[in-house]
DNA sequence: CGTGTCATGTAAGGAGTTACATGATTTG
DNA sequence: CAAATCATGTAACTCCTTACATGACACG
């Protein structure tokens, strides 16, 4: 899977500009997907010069044209074909939080918490999002886009659940920490 | 976070050769880090260059020599500063599988089915090797490490049982489509 | 006698990011 | 009046992967 698979994915329902599909990855794509205009623009155009897709230019004033992209019938065969690859193992998951956390005994406890707020804030946000494209769209929803949803959806929840129970225990020790060194202190 | 962060905090422990490092890419940091010889080996030489670690070489004869690295003084600083940098939220998960789910609905059930039996093997083995990890060394383990393994488990658990009720609802739909199919036909 | 383990390294290439360049129009 | 939105694009760079090169020894 990379760029150009998921654009031809994402033009298979409708012609797009390249703005517009960044659009939609930082939207319903951004919990399995992400893309930077430095790939979008350059890739689209490569697609194009592949027969992949075929542009159509709309003229604007005050601000650049805009380039229409539509999914050829070669561009389609090409989906299909990816889609009919072996699935690759999303292994590559490099996660700099859990990465932290495995080496959260170098640091304060403060710091760990700190860690854990700011994932637990950011995951809520995101499943948020999540579940409330679900239920406005779950009746037009095919089966395995419902199971795609669902899989974020408890992923997000079981991770959530587990940093909450992390922050508790986590919260305990700071405290008696805290009871240990400022013993003597007032304030 | 990068290869070399995630080196220096290995170092830190105990010292250890690029193979040695190696495999506990492969083993204990596989559920959120990976990387391969081609990046390690320059990665750790580079490392030397820059003072962060040193090498010891031990003379073997019938393979290459050893190069046992030892974090340095100015190595643990750096370790340190990355350890108060900002967190890098890790958005990035690209996930090949959830994409083929999204758009699932192009393909055959049959298709989907496989792609959830491969998904659902795969995690059940990460999950496995995992639990046994962490039930061997929970004793030892600090509190922040504990929280690290709890949401890896609780986050491949919840998976799992989002694939498994998955592959019941579609199971479910590739017979009911045999039937209509297969109505006529005798085997 | 083949496969796996030990052990290091390079070269070529792929895929992506960030930062820059441009600039009007709309919204708060 | 500042910020966001619309809209495209390039250049430099980073980081990583795959494949190759070498080769002994142990295990079954």
């Amino acid at each position: 899977m990379n760029s150009q698979d998921v654009i031809l994915g994402i033009l298979m329902k409708r012609s797009l500009t390249g703005y517009e599909i960044k659009g939609l990855f930082e939207d319903v794509f951004s919990f399995f997907y992400s893309s930077s205009f430095g790939t979008i623009y350059p890739v689209l155009n490569r697609m194009e010069k592949e027969n992949l897709i075929k542009k159509e230019v709309v003229i604007q004033s005050g601000k650049p044209n805009k380039n229409i992209f539509t999914i050829t019938q070669y561009g389609k065969e090409r989906f299909n074909n990816y889609l009919n690859s072996p699935l690759e193992a999303d292994e590559g998951t490099k996660s700099d939080f859990l990465m932290r956390l495995y080496f959260g005994h170098f640091v304060s406890y403060d710091l760990v918490v700190g860690w854990l707020k700011q994932t637990e804030e950011h995951i809520q946000f995101k499943l948020d999002a999540l579940r409330e494209r679900y239920s406005i769209n779950k009746d037009t929803m095919q089966p395995p886009h419902i199971i795609c949803m669902e899989i974020g959806i408890k992923g997000y929840s079981a991770k959530l659940e587990a940093i909450r129970e992390g922050l508790v225990r986590l919260e305990r020790l700071v405290q008696e920490e805290r009871e240990q060194n400022d013993g003597s202190t007032f304030e």
